[in-house]
DNA sequence: TTGAAAGCGCTAACAC
DNA sequence: GTGTTAGCGCTTTCAA
């Protein structure tokens, strides 16, 4: 049967017009309306250009964009792989993609990988699936896997574009984490913490490791020392868990706890309160990503702020731009109340 | 030039294998090949099934989605708009969404309407070229206006599914707004408030004007009085404003705050904190939702608590499945310490 | 079971 | 400028 057919055959009720319908109301050929619709700019006489727009307005026409790509070749959309979407690391970072692909006219598409590496590698292969311009990993905050790398490069020979917070991309968002933990541990050094406790990741988890790296460089460099390292991961569950341990490990007071991430070193004042102790002077926090619930905890967190809207928003232009070049995103460390002076 | 042509033209670099490449190194036809990789099981002899997989395998096939959809009338994808993709609310609700859609092998493409209507009856219109097979509106938390209603019905028009957080689509997913308020109202003024000052978003915002009558209700029900009523909207700014207009007009020791979200709750205790008062016996804040930052603030906030991430599985399911039935949510009134007892 | 062939809705040469 | 027509990659009758 065919679409013509069917479609009378039910009245036209329920089925999308579509370009032929357009074009037959309007008296013209398929091809001229699909210019006037959809197709590049400038060619078409006004007084079709006209029929053919008041044609498709009447009918409710909406271009089916699956069609059109499979006759371009390629489909406007941008795939966006995050850990866990009610992160508000990940959260900024969809934004900000989101923003970039709302100006070009694009549409994104999310998926969550639950820091899960064989769940990243099995959705990568269906994302495939969807020809996306660009995919954007913002899953895994680690190195990427390899078996996700050949994924990544599969899309790459399909010519779609790959970019990726950390490595094994076409392009890379580079997070000066080394950097701008190093600047903080300094900085805590100098208003005279000498004993830190760091919370992190596993033990090669990149982001992880070179937040500890830089804070334990730049802590030490100053004079302090970091004593203890508890290891778990990137939730405000996580964070909790390591602080109490730590606090069952003993904490003394006037310590530092240095944890990777914001989201961690939130479940690590929680915890700190469940235990009966304060935070600031008794146990002082810092952590890392400046989102924003750490200016709305009491006290507000030490911390470095990372632009991470910014940041989703420089990875979409990665993902559609030819020429492309990070710009300079620099790490600022912010110091608040969770740290008081010990000087 | 044909697809073949092109293919051997550059040596088949940098093209997607395709299901006719399959079937030819397989040695079957197009139609064997499609029964074995996508369409419906059981029918393929297992020597052919084989062959036809292995070759799949070795060459990397991954079915092109926008194909299928354009030859199957439909495509796997779920459209979910938000209002800001940063805020936990949402964050929620999209986390809900995503896992449901994993589930069921479909795709979640998320569009932003940053609260603007125009925005969003714009995003609905483009949208409807994905041909989704459903739509869930968490936009507007709003009614939703006379436009995007037109557009919601296009979709029905269409076969797709239409599901909104709030009304105006096929199926509604409802938050008892009011009647956790009112219980959250009661239960303040049983514990000894009597003076509240409520932040609401601008009049005639379904979900606002609920919980404000609800709040107003059980509270005054409970012999308290809500004095006055600040309005603004639902971002953590907007309740710092209104919390700072608020104080600028006075606010006396032991008032009770009510606002219309924790997000927006969170903005006031900043904004309390700013003027040099307290948060607790000087002024007591209370919220809704019960998002994960509301634990984390100094104190931890009285809310009610909405399981966000159910509900948005709860839309999903909605979407997709043909018999449904909204469970029940129920929501729960949760007394922390930014409410202190004043009996 | 299997395969040939006619679509799906749209785009893009190519000719008029 | 405009229309014809041969695709895009896949699904799905319909015969064999």
């Amino acid at each position: 049967m065919t679409a013509e057919a069917r479609r009378s055959a039910r009245g036209n009720g329920g089925a999308a017009p579509t370009l032929h319908d357009v074009a037959a109301k309007a008296g013209v050929s398929l091809a001229t309306a699909s210019r006037v619709l959809n197709g590049s700019e400038r060619k078409v006489a006004e007084s079709f250009r006209e029929r053919v727009e008041r044609a498709a307005e009447e009918l409710g026409y909406t271009a089916n964009v699956s069609a059109q790509a499979t006759a371009r070749g390629t489909s406007p959309v941008i795939a966006l792989l995050v850990a866990d979407i009610a992160d508000p690391y990940f959260g900024l970072i969809a934004a900000g993609v989101a923003r970039g692909a709302d100006e070009q006219g694009l549409v994104v598409t999310i998926a969550i990988t639950d820091r899960d590496p064989t769940r990243e590698t099995r959705i990568l292969r269906a994302l495939r699936g969807q020809r996306p311009r660009g995919v954007i990993l913002a899953a895994s905050r680690d190195d990427n896997a390899e078996t996700t790398s050949d994924e990544l490069s599969a899309f790459a020979r399909l010519g779609g574009r790959t970019v990726a917070f950390g490595d094994g991309a076409d392009r890379s968002i580079r997070i000066d984490n080394r950097g701008g933990a190093e600047r903080l541990g300094a900085e805590m050094a100098a208003r005279g913490y000498r004993r830190a406790i760091a919370l992190a990741a596993a033990d090669g988890v990149r982001t992880s490791d070179d937040r500890l790296a830089g804070f334990t460089a730049g802590f030490t460099g100053g004079g302090g020392e970091v004593v203890r390292v508890y290891r778990s991961g990137f939730a405000r569950e996580d964070g909790a868990a390591s602080m109490q341990q730590a606090l069952d490990d003993g904490v003394e007071q006037g310590t530092l706890v240095f944890a990777l991430s914001d989201v961690v070193a939130i479940g690590a004042v929680s915890a700190i309160h469940d235990a009966g102790r304060s935070v600031g002077a008794d146990i002082a926090v810092a952590g890392f990503d400046d989102v924003p619930v750490s200016r709305d905890v009491t006290p507000q967190l030490t911390t470095v702020r990372v632009p991470l809207s910014e940041l989703g928003y420089q990875a979409f232009r990665a993902t559609v731009d030819s020429e492309w070049e990070q710009a300079d995103a620099p790490l600022e460390v912010i110091v608040r109340a969770s740290t008081p002076d010990r000087t």
